[in-house]
DNA sequence: ACCCCCCGAATTTTT
DNA sequence: TTCGGGGGGT
């Protein structure tokens, strides 16, 4: 297939762990080169079968990222190609990052020249600042992110005299984002789509905003594929050169392409056809930003006699955890189908608990982790996962209180602040002029008494010659458009503008920003700010400055915010992990605990609502990434009050506890909690490791026992009712009358003044407190 | 030009 | 509840 006739020089040096093997001449078996031992066969298959399609079905934990580099290692060990042929593209930074962390320790040092390792983003926007002047921009052009965009396609909406009200920016920005996606220029978006905003006025719009992007010198993040693809779509001389240029093509995380990826692609691979995936169709949870799990179902279809592994063994995770996370995405109607298997020894079952409300909730994860803790495991090891950053606060609240350290993941970022995104935007219009939107942002922060009808005169110039604000200013100061006071306001600006352009020529870009900082009166700004929050503000100006001195170029510094959001958390000391499930996809912990397991919270009711069936398929492949991630044992909870924007709602346990196979589940739930007298405040007892010897406890445990048999996890009866889920109360519990004497596990002693259903008003020596029948004993 | 109050909306998130 | 945006007041 490929015919390098010349020897693709060893610049991967030869190392003690790769032996580069002479392409094989006879039929003389080689033996196996060291960094292929101890692959299982399915494993050795995916990394050998080197020329022509390959599609590996990685499911959770079998080993994926160490065949990916493996199969590197051994392309580079077999010198099928110079690192510079090998196109490898990942999702994320992080994953770009292990891999290439992963294939230096195999090959031994740094991996030079593997250049086209990297995000589809990142290579697309290195592909696009080569040849820019083909898509109207210029190589230094701006990448904008989600809030640039929005603010443009604000003007734009404002201009057109649409009520944004009615169709706010984010809705189009979100629409364009889908097209993009797909892979629509704006002549290309399906008629019907264009309704979707402002009576069909969004695709005019669309192709407003794309002209307005070329004005700016801008691209956004959708624009980093759509415009490569339409490179090669209408310069196949560069298509054909990057054809001959990737001789190996791999894919990470192949079922989380959008339909713009995968025709990329496919582009790339019609040369050579050394085109490798690796994905798992049931970790497939990013179908709300247009993933196509599809483009896994058809690859062999696109490739003709594509060879297709399945990584079935789990090196992860114990059987019990395994076979809980199978039973539950087989309920699944469209996947691939695999089984999962493991040699792994029995582990301890899911424990699913049930609570009366958040608060709760995160006192029995912290109880736990803390535990765990005593009983010698590292908190590094312990992962909290929730489905919505909003659950993040209450469990954090916990966390603080019982003083366990922990480290948030995603959540409000660095780069997002405000002070960050000022501060960037001075660079940007000094890298890159005609980034009017970074310039309005800062044109008047600090105040230069700049004022609105100042900038409404730039943006009206702007708009009827066609060029940026900025060079609106600059034909603006010479003429007699704007009063003088403004008029000088401005060419002060542009004067500065130009002094630091010259400056960012020969200074490295730290210390710009400290004088651009420094001579913008920026700093000061919030050195006179009086607000509570100008100290934090500040710090973080200097934290911003000194991760700008991590970069050598003020280019560079600007492409890596604009590419790498997230900041590397270098993980100081032994912390437990927050973060939602969709970030923890990759990762891995001994313990892991899934809080809010609820209708409603997860699957997520606006989900649902959504996209239907397909939505709660998605929904269902979150809880499976969700349990994999586990390496020992996995705490589910869920709760019978939830408050969520600003109001308590009572909440049914998920669906996905049901589905759950029961033979790997131990419920651990208050019974009662879901009795009626929805929404009434009730203090609930709850269990407590004190309490598991008790009566009451042992009582909780028969009847659990009993409903096991007929339905599975249940709490008090279980009834599928149209599609509904309908908790009732436990029949079986104990009846008391008011006057009877009671023992609670954890109140001691006291006399019922009060009965409700199954719900007692106990008064104890410490007081009267509203306990569920089933927590007391007779006394 | 700035500040404050009220109203409405409210995943998931990488790039 | 909390955040952000817009409108109105100073």
């Amino acid at each position: 297939m490929t015919d390098n006739t010349e020897d693709p020089l060893g610049d991967i040096a030869e190392s003690e762990t790769v032996r580069p093997v002479k392409q094989a001449t006879g039929n003389i078996p080689q033996a196996a080169p060291p960094y292929l031992r101890g692959l299982n066969p399915m494993q050795r298959e995916a990394v050998e079968a080197l020329d022509g399609p390959v599609l590996v079905l990685a499911g959770a934990g079998t080993g994926k990222t160490r065949v990916l580099t493996t199969r590197l290692g051994h392309l580079l060990a077999r010198r099928k190609a110079y690192p510079g042929q090998i196109l490898a593209v990942t999702f994320t930074n992080k994953a770009a990052r292990e891999m290439k962390e992963r294939i230096g320790q195999l090959i031994g040092g740094v991996v030079e020249g593997m250049q086209w390792l990297g995000t589809f983003h990142s290579i697309g926007a290195m592909i696009l600042r080569r040849h820019a002047e083909l898509v109207g921009l210029r190589s230094n052009f701006t990448i904008l992110d989600t809030d640039d965009q929005i603010r443009l396609l604000k003007q734009l909406i404002e201009i057109e005299g649409i009520d944004d009200k009615k169709y706010p920016a984010r809705l189009l920005a979100g629409l364009i984002d889908k097209w993009k996606n797909k892979g629509l220029t704006p002549d290309k978006v399906p008629a019907g789509d264009a309704f979707a905003y402002a009576e069909g006025k969004g695709t005019e719009l669309y192709r407003q905003y794309q002209e307005r992007l070329k004005v700016l010198n801008a691209a956004d993040f959708g624009d980093l594929l759509l415009e490569n693809l339409r490179l090669f779509q209408e310069n196949p001389d560069v298509l054909k050169s990057y054809q001959e240029r990737f001789q190996y093509m791999l894919v990470d995380e192949y079922q989380d392409t959008n339909v713009a990826q995968y025709l990329w692609l496919r582009l790339l691979a019609q040369g050579t056809k050394n085109i490798c995936c690796v994905g798992d169709d049931d970790q497939s949870i990013y179908g709300w930003r247009g993933a196509e799990v599809d483009n896994i179902l058809k690859f062999e279809k696109d490739f003709p006699g594509a060879k297709v592994v399945r990584l079935e063994q789990n090196y992860r995770s114990t059987p019990h955890i395994l076979a809980a996370a199978s039973g539950l995405i087989s309920a699944n109607e469209t996947r691939l189908g695999k089984t999962l298997w493991t040699e792994a020894k029995e582990g301890e079952p899911i424990r699913v608990t049930g609570v009366w409300d958040g608060e709760e909730e995160a006192r029995t994860v912290c109880d736990e982790i803390e535990a765990l803790h005593q009983k010698g495991s590292k908190l590094s090891e312990i992962a909290i996962l929730v489905r919505t950053s909003a659950q993040m606060r209450q469990l954090e609240e916990r966390l603080i209180t019982v003083a366990i350290p922990y480290q948030v993941f995603g959540g409000a970022r660095f780069f997002d602040r405000e002070e960050s995104r000022d501060a960037n935007a001075y660079l940007r219009v000094i890298a890159q002029q005609d980034d009017s939107l970074a310039f309005e942002r800062i044109i008047n922060k600090p105040s230069r008494k700049i004022g609105k009808t100042t900038v409404q005169t730039l943006h009206k110039l702007s708009r009827a010659e066609g060029c940026s604000l900025y060079a609106a200013a600059k034909s603006v100061v010479d003429s007699e458009e704007l009063k003088p006071a403004a008029r000088k306001a401005v060419a002060n600006v542009l004067g500065m503008f130009e002094r630091w352009r010259d400056q960012a020529k020969t200074l490295p870009p730290d210390e710009l920003a400290e004088i651009v900082l420094d001579e913008s009166g920026y700093t000061e700004m919030w050195q006179n700010d009086r607000s509570p929050k100008a100290p934090t503000k500040l710090d973080n100006l200097q934290e911003l400055v000194r991760s700008i001195g991590d970069h050598d170029t003020l280019q560079g510094y600007l492409e890596h915010i604009a590419l790498v959001t997230a900041i590397d958390k270098t993980s100081d000391g032994d912390q437990a992990s927050l973060m939602t499930l969709h970030s923890a996809k990759g990762l891995e912990f001994d313990y892991v605990f899934l809080p809010g397991w609820e209708e409603g919270l997860f699957p997520s009711q606006r989900t649902m609502d959504e996209s239907g069936l397909v939505g709660l398929e998605e929904e269902r492949r979150l809880a499976y990434v969700a349990i994999t991630r586990a390496r020992k044992r996995v705490w589910i909870s869920h709760v019978a009050n939830r408050f969520i924007n600003g109001s308590w709602l009572s909440a049914l346990p998920s669906r996905f506890i049901e589905e759950l196979p029961p033979e790997f589940v131990e419920l651990e739930a208050e019974q009662g909690l879901y009795g009626g007298m929805g929404g009434s405040s009730f203090e609930e007892a709850h269990i407590d490791n004190s309490s598991y010897d008790s009566p009451g406890w042992q009582r909780m445990q028969r009847n659990k026992a009993t409903q096991a048999g007929n339905k599975g996890p249940g709490f008090g009866q279980v009834i599928d009712d149209v599609g509904k889920l309908i908790v009732t109360n436990d029949p079986g519990a104990a009846t008391y009358a008011v006057g009877d004497n009671v023992r609670h596990p954890k109140f001691g002693t006291g006399v019922i003044s009060e009965v409700d259903g199954n719900k007692l008003l106990v008064e104890f020596e410490q007081g009267a407190k509203r306990v569920i029948s089933s927590f007391v004993e007779p006394a």
